[in-house]
This record gives structure tokens, C-alpha cells and sequence, in this order.
DNA sequence: CCCATATCTTTACATCGTAAAGATCGAATA
DNA sequence: TATTCGATCTTTACGATGTAAAGATATGGG
């Protein structure tokens, strides 16, 4: 038959010696393990280290890069090792994702936190929306990109659920009145989307570039922080916008 | 050597006969070809077929249905033909999103044309964006999925330069100013900015699938559009938003 | 002490993008 | 008109990827 992946993808000697857990550490080894007492058979704690993994490679390489056998090889297991703790690319990805929704959760929460004066309250939540988009683009890229995401696990259900509740709680904040979970009314709805597009579309175009047409024709050394700051408080002139 | 690539690719015969074009087919083929006299060996305008076929197969099949095998086959010509066209996946990618930016432009103008009052008039386009992208998913897709587009192609780089300045031009109307091409002040920035990523967001947002929680807990049957609108015109309550 | 089960590896295969070389056609040129 | 050249399309080949299936190995419960 013709030989295929004959080449470089076992990657259990090269790379950095496996940090085996606790548990498996603390008590020897029972049977002889290739002579060099490293590289347990058994990792201990894979499916963390493959998320610590695909992390990396994620912010090092790219979307592009993110691919199950790539994680694989950064976290020195064989290229099918993923495949039984996330089932597939999809489930990966997801589960990835929901510990961005996590991250991106608490810099919410503790930018709300350190904010004092209600108009550094009103800008406190979408200045940290952005800087997070910024500081891991990977990672904001892959909590909304759809198509490769499975909502239905329950990790990045609740995640995500969370998110866009604490973007619920703020809005009603602004407008002093309790927003319930059940039911909105037209006009609670269209501010929680005018909240949500404005920011969520803003990171988009800045993190694809889009606004970089627009930045340069700015006074002077007008930054992306700068500009956000003033699309969100500066009066509306003339009409709605568009 | 290993035997690959040795099933099913040929993808001449069983597909729909190709439709020269009329010098091809005008006159009659000289050499022999394959005994029945159909699928010459130069399509004639393979490009444009190639557009077409890659545009059809993305909107039926998704966005990780549109490769360059498939659009090959789609257009009933070996797999590697589109490479010469196209260089490779990004050139096609960056032909396809150009036509996408080509017809948006088109139902932006003709929406505007359209309208009459100045309240229509402010929301015309904010609703054609959202229809076209509700209509041609898979191209929308495509225009803004920057990291396998190449915006150095001139055809791209016109057809959403063209896009932009429409946009500015809008906003520069609705402000009652001219909006000139080389400088900006940061109010005029903050209000392209402002409609840009508030349509944009939402239209993301909707496609994705994420504004569905808000619709569903919204009074009975209201629509996205009907969302939309409210969102652009309903006043502000209580300091800027999120 | 032993075995069922979870965990990880090996092997295999279809598909994809892409490169390189071969085949075919259109048209300019002599 | 015959020939040659360049553009167009096909064939062949190769490495990479996702995923399935089967084998190897450790762990914990009986």
C-alpha cells in the first residue's frame, strides 16, 4: 500500500518533556517507559494543556494556523490525541472559545469595577470590549466566527449567555430601569442592539483594518481609543446616523 | 511511486456540456475533439464561468464549501484551471468578494434613488444593507473575511474604496457638509464610524445568529428590519450607550 | 491480583492547495 | 498559407489536513 505519514509527526521525543500532573508524578512509574523515565504514556491533564496549546498557537499563527495536528504538535502528542477530548475541529474550537467568552467576561467585569464617575461607567465597559479584541485578536476572532462553532456545548452556551447578559445589565443600567430576561420591549431591545452593533462592529473593522482609511485622515495622532470615545459620546448631528 | 489523485477528478464528461462562447462557438472546431464535438479544450471565458460558478457554489454549500476543487468542478474544467486564472485561493476569494462590493454598490445607489423623503431617505440605506447581506449570506461573508483576501488587487481594492465612499458621502449628507476625500475632522470620523460599525454590527450580528435571543424575547413577530429601524430612530435614553 | 475502561498512538484514507510539466488551441508572423 | 509562439487547460505529483479505526498502555475498581 502507499505509505503516508511517514514523516516528523510523532513529536513525542523532540519536544519539551511532558509535565505530567500531581497525581501522575508523585507515584514511580509502574512499567518501563522507553528507557528515559519521560513522556508518560499518559498526560494527566491533556485536555487543559491542549487549550493552553491551541492558545498559543492561535495568538503565534494565526486562524490559519489553529489546526488540530498543529495543536498537537505544540502540546507534544501524537496528532490524533485531540481528537478524543473535543471530538473534532469544531469541538475544539468551541471549547477554545468559551474560555475567550470567560477571559473576555472578567476584563468586563473588572473594568466595571474600577470605574468610579458615571461617564467613566458609560465608557468603561466599551473601552475594555475593545482593548480585549486587541490584546487577543485570535481569540476575539474565533468567539464570532460562526461558522465553526457549536453553540449547543454547554461551555460556550454559558459563556457566551454570560457575556451578552452582563451587556444586558449594563444597558439597563444607562437607562435606570431593570431589564428582566424574558421579555424586552422595543425600545429596550433596539438600545441593547445599538449597544452591542456599535461596539461588536467597530472591533470588527478595526481588527480587519477597516478603519484605517478613516484613522489617517484624522488630526494628528487621533487614535482607535480616541475615536470610539468620540463616536460613543459625541452628539448625533442632523437625523440618524447612515 | 504512490498512486493519487486517481479517482473521480476528471469531471469532463458527466457534467453539463460547456457553453462556448460565440467566436468559439461560431466557428466550427478544427482538430477532432473526443468524437462527440462537445467541451473544447479552451473554454473561451472560463473567468467569468469560474466567478459565476464559485458564486453559486458558495451561497448553496457555505464558505467552507467554496474551494478551488469544487468551484473547478462546479464549472466542469480540471481542478487546477482556476489557478491560472487566480493565482491561487486568495486571488479567487479577493475576484469574488470584488464582485460582492460591485453589486452592494449597485443596490446601495439604486436604493437612494429609490427614496424621497429625507426620512426615507436616512434610512434607505442602513435596510439595503442589511437585505443585501440577508440575500447573499455567503458573499457578505466573503467581503469581510479579511484574513484570505488580498486588497492590494486593484479590483477589490476599487470596488470597496467605491463602498467606503458612499458611505461617507451619506454621512456627509445627512450632516448637511461636504466631506472631502483627504482630511477629516474627529466629529465627521466619529460619525462614519458611528453608522459604519452600528450597520456593519448589526448585520454581522444578525447573520451570525446572535440577535436571536433579542428577537425572540421582543413583542410578538417583530422583524429584524423592524429592529433595525428602531435602533437608527428611536432617541437615546439616558447618556451614551453599553 | 486482574481486568474493564479511559487515554493515547499508529495506521490509513479522502480531500485540499499548489507546483510543474505536458497537451492543445489561437493568432501573429514570415 | 505554413509555422511558430504564447495563452489556456489538463495531468501528475506532493505535502498537509481532518477524521476514522484499530492497536498499545496506564488506571482504578472488583
Amino acid at each position: 500500500m502507499a505509505k503516508t505519514d511517514t514523516k516528523g509527526e510523532t513529536a513525542r521525543s523532540s519536544r519539551a518533556p511532558r509535565k505530567t500532573t500531581s497525581t501522575a508524578a508523585s507515584r514511580p512509574a509502574r512499567r518501563a517507559m522507553s528507557a528515559k523515565t519521560e513522556t508518560p504514556y499518559h498526560h494527566g491533564a491533556l485536555r487543559e494543556a491542549l487549550l493552553q496549546a491551541a492558545e498559543r498557537v492561535l495568538e503565534r499563527d494565526g486562524l490559519a494556523g489553529l489546526t488540530l495536528r498543529a495543536v498537537a504538535r505544540e502540546a507534544g502528542v501524537s496528532h490524533a490525541a485531540p481528537t478524543h477530548h473535543f471530538g473534532d475541529l469544531t469541538g475544539l474550537l468551541s471549547e477554545l472559545a468559551a474560555v475567550g467568552f470567560r477571559q473576555f467576561n472578567a476584563a468586563m467585569a473588572s473594568a466595571c469595577d474600577s470605574a468610579t464617575t458615571p461617564f467613566e461607567r458609560a465608557l468603561a465597559r466599551p473601552k475594555a470590549y475593545v482593548a480585549y479584541a486587541q490584546a487577543h485578536p485570535g481569540m476575539y476572532g474565533i468567539m464570532f466566527r460562526t461558522e465553526r462553532l457549536d453553540y449547543s456545548r454547554p461551555s460556550l452556551h454559558e459563556a457566551a449567555e454570560a457575556s451578552f447578559a452582563g451587556l444586558a445589565n449594563a444597558v439597563g443600567m444607562m437607562r435606570q430601569e431593570q431589564i428582566s430576561g424574558d421579555a424586552l420591549t422595543l425600545s429596550q431591545g433596539a438600545a441593547i442592539a445599538r449597544a452591542w452593533s456599535m461596539v461588536h462592529g467597530f472591533t470588527t473593522l478595526l481588527l480587519d483594518g477597516r478603519l484605517k482609511d478613516i484613522l489617517e485622515r484624522l488630526p494628528e495622532g487621533t487614535t482607535a481609543e480616541r475615536l470610539l470615545e468620540s463616536m460613543l459620546t459625541a452628539p448625533i448631528t442632523t437625523k440618524p446616523p447612515v
